[in-house]
Formats: C-alpha cells, structure tokens, sequence
DNA sequence: GCCGTTTTCGGCCCGACTGTTTTCAGTCG
C-alpha cells in the first residue's frame, strides 16, 4: 500500500535527519507523519485526488506536496536528496539498543564506519578504548547491544509473546511486595508484533520489589537495574523492561507506559492546553495532584474518558473520547461461533470430533468445519468423493451429540483459483453450509487481475465469507495487491463477510483494513482458522486486531445468535 | 516541518537510568 510505502520514507528520513542532528524538531515532524500514515484508514492516492492530504495529522504545506510527488512519480525528490548524504546502513543501525543518532555520528565521523561489522571490528580491535566519553562499559555495552540487536532483529508474534507475558504478570501479583502488577506497552494496545514487554507494578518499596522480580526463574539476564526501572531478558531474548511505582500513581503510571507515544503526546498537549501538567505519577495543577491512581481518573482529570488500551494510536481516539464517542468495541465474549476450522480430513492435526469437543468446551454454539478444498494438494484438499465422506461423518456426529452445542456446521474453505472461479462447482458448494473462499495460490498476478478474483468470489451466491483476505503471513510474505476499496464496497453491498483471521502469523484483515471495511459497512467475521483444538483460542487474538480496528459486535457475524446468522448464511441461496 | 480561542512566529513532552562525568550528555520509552 502506498500509504506503508510513503510512511517509510518519511520514518527513514526523521532518522537520517537525526543522524544529521541539526533539527530535530524537523525530524519529529517527519515521524508523527509516518505514524499517521501507518494508522490511516484511507488510501492517500483517495485524499490527494480529494486535495484532503493537509487533513491528515502532522501532513501541512511541504508533506502534503511530497506525498503527492510521490504518488505520480515513485519518488520524494527532496528526502531522496536529504538521505543520499547518509549511509543506509547508518540508518538501520539506530536500532542497536544503547545506539544512538550521536554516538553513531560521533563514529562515522572519526572511523568512517559504514555498517554493523565495521562497528564491531572497531570494538574487536579495541579502537573505541581510550576515547572521550567511552569507557569500559560503554563498549561492552555496545557489543552486547550489537549481538541482541542481531539475534532478535525481528519483533514477535503477539500470539507467541502475550502467552509469556501473562505468565510474568501473574508471577509478579503473587509476590509480596507487589500490590498491582499489568501489562502496558505496545503488547497491551495488542500490536500484531511487539519488540518487549513493558510490565507496571505497585509498590511501597518499589526497589526492594525490583530486586525481587529479578530473581525469578523466567528472568535470564538483567540490563538495568534502578530505583523504579528494570530491564531483563528471558527466553529467546525478549527484552522485558518493569516498571514500579507508588499506588497513588499507578493509573497514570499505567497510561503512560502503555501509551502509544503519539497517544501520550497529544494527552500532554491537551492537558497544557489546560493549565495542567500529566507525566507517570500523575495529573498536576501546580503541585496539586488531580487524577491518577487509577487510568480512569487520570483521563477524567483531562476532561475526557478512557479509551480502551487498543485505541491508543492517535487515530482519532482522544477527539472521540472527548466527545464521548468513542466505540462500543467487540469483546472476546461477544463471538458465540467459530466459522473457520480445519481437521485431519486435511491439513488439521486434531479429529472432527476432538475439534467439536474442544469448541464445546469453549462454549461455542456453532462451528463450521471448513476443510480445504482440492487445489490445495500440500494441504490434503477434499476431492468431491472424500467431501461426500465428509458430509456422512458431520451428520452421523450431529446424531450422536443431539441437541448438544455447538452446532457443527458442514463447510469448506475453497480456493478462489487464478482465473477467479471457485475450486468446487456451484452444485456442490449448494450442499455446504459454510463456504469461506480464500486465495492460496497466483499471488502475484497484476493488481486487476487480483481484484478481479476477489469480486467473482463475492459475486458467487454460495460464498459467506472472504477467508485471509491480503493473504500476508507476518514476517515472510507480504499482502497481495488489490484494490482493497473496491471489495470492501462489494462486500458491503453483497453482504459477503472479510475475514478478520486470528492466527498470529496472519492477522488479515490488519487492524487498519478492518475499521475501513467496518466503516464501510462490510460484515466481518472472526475465525480462528485452528489446524488443531487448541488454536481454536486464536480468536483471541482477531479480537484484538479488530478492536485495534474499532470494530463493534454487530458488524462480526459470528456473534449473531444462531436464528440470525442462519438466515444469513441462508439469504442468497433462496432465491437460487 | 507543523501548528495556532493565549501565538502566523516561536514554540514543539517528560522523566529515569547509565556511564562517564565533577555537573551532564545520550538513550530510551
């Protein structure tokens, strides 16, 4: 998308103009804009032909013109010429921890460094020994900073590192000297991926209980270590940096660790704009402490109420919640089915019956089974023959659990093919209950060609849901290219759900592309698209994403009672 | 570079920790 693709170079250049270090209010501008591009539910090439781009946040005079330079030639001319002076690499270098924009020009300017490896050979030979302002430590720190920096490089799933970090906060309420202890960070907004963990604990002795919390098993190297901060490494790594601070400060403590910075930022601005002052211990008029010991008085005290932890991007939150308008966002409890499962009848590790049980134990009143179909070779698909098999065993389970829930839905997720059709004909997707249709295949074929395929799938009076829509998976591949408005339009118009998939590595549709398609008015559904019983929970994680996405309940399908979404499933089939 | 019921110029969020300093700069979140 051209708005990832512009936000990028804006990110790359507020970096290189801190490497630069003349003004580095200039280069805030350029990372505030970035951050509202990544958060735009709007494709700019729309706003620009609109002449709407000052409207967004951060975007005046000079951005608005380079966006659309960018738009009709590839290019920003000016950021191009402002970066060629600084090395790439350079740039990339600032994400070494203990790394920053001063000492790496210090050391390009000296030693002309131009990469990681010139960085640690200056340290191997013991360059850096003796100069001002690098001591022992200094060093060591950086070639220590160098070998994290180079082993997890990658952020982490939120499905891989919240189930981590859960486990840490429940070590942490146990201990004595702990009174509260939550999560906050990037991982309590619910970011697809996150770099660490940030963990905020309550304590009247909040050193003591720091050095308490070191000791814990999980914890295998501590970096820093202070009187209200630690930093620690576990398993594989991952950074968690802990916070503690004095019960009548923990609401603003927890608000401003969880953040988002441009969240934070505009908070301060607004209290400013009041005469008050807000940091982590609390909102101040002159020293008088006004709000803060919990996270919703510490937002009531700026005159607003709090949004939900997943709506802290500055993506109109904070407007919203001074309005009180802000949304009445799904909750994990709102979603009565799952409509998205596999089996072993092909490339699930768990039995129709263990999936059924499994879901039973969570409370579902329906799942829809939906195997995929035979183009996926790699993935077992069911020829016709093995689906009529398939059909016989749902039914005899429905007889033997009676009225039990949940009710188990017969379906399929079929593939969409290259030249748009559906992998099984119409007859036979008429006998499915479910069909959730999904491209597995000819990723890369033009733009139109790709769109195209997506609207002959809704257009088709057997499909309920687009499965996976972008296709990405996080940290392999990227998403297919189409023209995302035109289906959600189409989607919208039909009636045909876009998928919010929950599994950690998909995560599609993204936050972004679910409150555009909501907004939109498009149906969505939440599935967990589990290959076993226990993935079945991944919904969780769609949850997230689509509250990130200022998704409601009524917009997801799969929180309709049964008598509703049967009629759903059912409406463009009686007409046929 | 952005932005404005205190401002179209002059501000732009705030504090902790570390390491190397003898009073503070750099980094981080």
């Amino acid at each position: 998308m051209v708005n990832q693709e512009i936000a990028e170079i804006f990110d790359q250049m507020s970096r290189a103009l801190a490497f630069k270090g003349k003004d580095r209010f200039r280069a805030l501008a350029y990372e505030r804009a970035a951050g509202s591009l990544r958060g735009l539910d709007r494709d700019v090439i729309g706003l620009a032909r609109e002449k709407k781009l000052k409207e967004i946040p951060g975007v005046g005079h000079d951005l608005s013109e380079m966006i659309e330079e960018y738009i009709k030639t590839g290019h920003i001319r000016r950021c191009e010429r402002e970066m060629r002076a600084v090395p790439g690499a350079l740039i990339e270098m600032m994400d070494i921890p203990g790394l920053g924009p001063k000492t790496l020009g210090l050391l390009h300017e000296k030693f002309r460094i131009k990469n990681v490896d010139d960085l640690r050979r200056l340290i191997e030979k013991g360059s850096l020994a003796g100069l001002r302002g690098f001591g022992d430590k200094k060093i060591e720190n950086l070639r220590r900073g160098i070998e994290l920096y180079q082993s997890s490089k990658q952020r982490r799933r939120l499905g891989m590192v919240l189930p981590l970090a859960e486990k840490l906060v429940d070590e942490a309420r146990k201990m004595k000297l702990v009174e509260r202890a939550d999560l906050a960070g990037s991982i309590r907004r619910g970011l697809e991926t996150v770099g660490d963990i940030d963990l905020l604990i309550s304590s009247r002795k909040a050193e003591e209980a720091l050095r308490e919390f070191i000791k814990l098993p999980a914890i295998k190297r501590v970096t820093a270590l202070g009187g209200t901060r630690a930093s620690v490494l576990i398993e594989g790594n991952l950074q968690v940096d802990v916070r503690a601070v004095p019960k009548e400060s923990y609401g603003a403590a927890l608000q401003y660790f969880t953040g988002s910075k441009q969240h934070s930022v505009h908070l301060r601005t607004i209290a400013q704009k009041r005469g008050l002052k807000i940091n982590e211990y609390g909102v101040f008029r002159g020293d008088k402490r006004i709000g803060g010991e919990n996270e919703e008085d510490t937002y009531s005290a700026l005159g607003i109420k709090m949004p939900p932890p997943e709506l802290r991007e500055d993506r109109g939150e904070i407007e919203a919640a001074t309005e009180g308008d802000l949304p009445k966002l799904i909750e994990e409890g709102d979603l009565r089915g799952d409509l998205h499962t596999h089996t072993t009848w092909s490339d699930g590790r768990s039995s129709l019956e263990e999936m059924v049980e499994a879901a039973a134990k969570l409370g579902l009143e329906y799942i829809a089974i939906t195997d995929h179909s035979p183009s996926a070779r790699i993935a077992n698909g069911l020829d016709i023959d093995r689906l009529e098999r398939k059909i016989e065993e749902v039914e005899s389970l429905r007889k033997k659990r009676g009225r039990r829930n949940p009710r188990v839905l017969m379906g399929a997720e079929v593939d969409i093919l290259s030249n748009g059709k559906l992998d099984y004909p119409d007859e036979v997707l008429a006998r499915l209950d479910v069909v959730v249709a999904s491209l597995h295949g000819a990723f890369r074929q033009n733009k139109d060609r790709m769109t195209g395929r997506l609207l002959d799938a809704i257009a088709n009076p057997y499909v309920h849901i687009i499965g996976h829509p972008t296709t990405r998976l996080l940290g392999s591949r990227e998403p297919v290219e189409f023209d995302f408005e035109r289906v959600v339009e189409a989607a919208a118009e039909a009636g045909v759900a876009l998928e919010v998939n929950g599994s950690p590595s998909r995560l599609d549709l993204n936050d972004v592309m679910a409150r555009a398609a909501s907004e939109a008015g498009a149906p969505l559904a939440i599935d967990s698209d589990a290959h076993s019983a226990a993935q079945l929970e991944q919904t969780r994680y769609g949850v997230i994403q689509a509250r990130r996405g200022w998704v409601e309940a009524r917009l997801v399908v799969n929180t309709w009672s049964w008598p509703r979404i049967s009629r759903w499933l059912r409406r463009r089939r009686k007409a046929t």
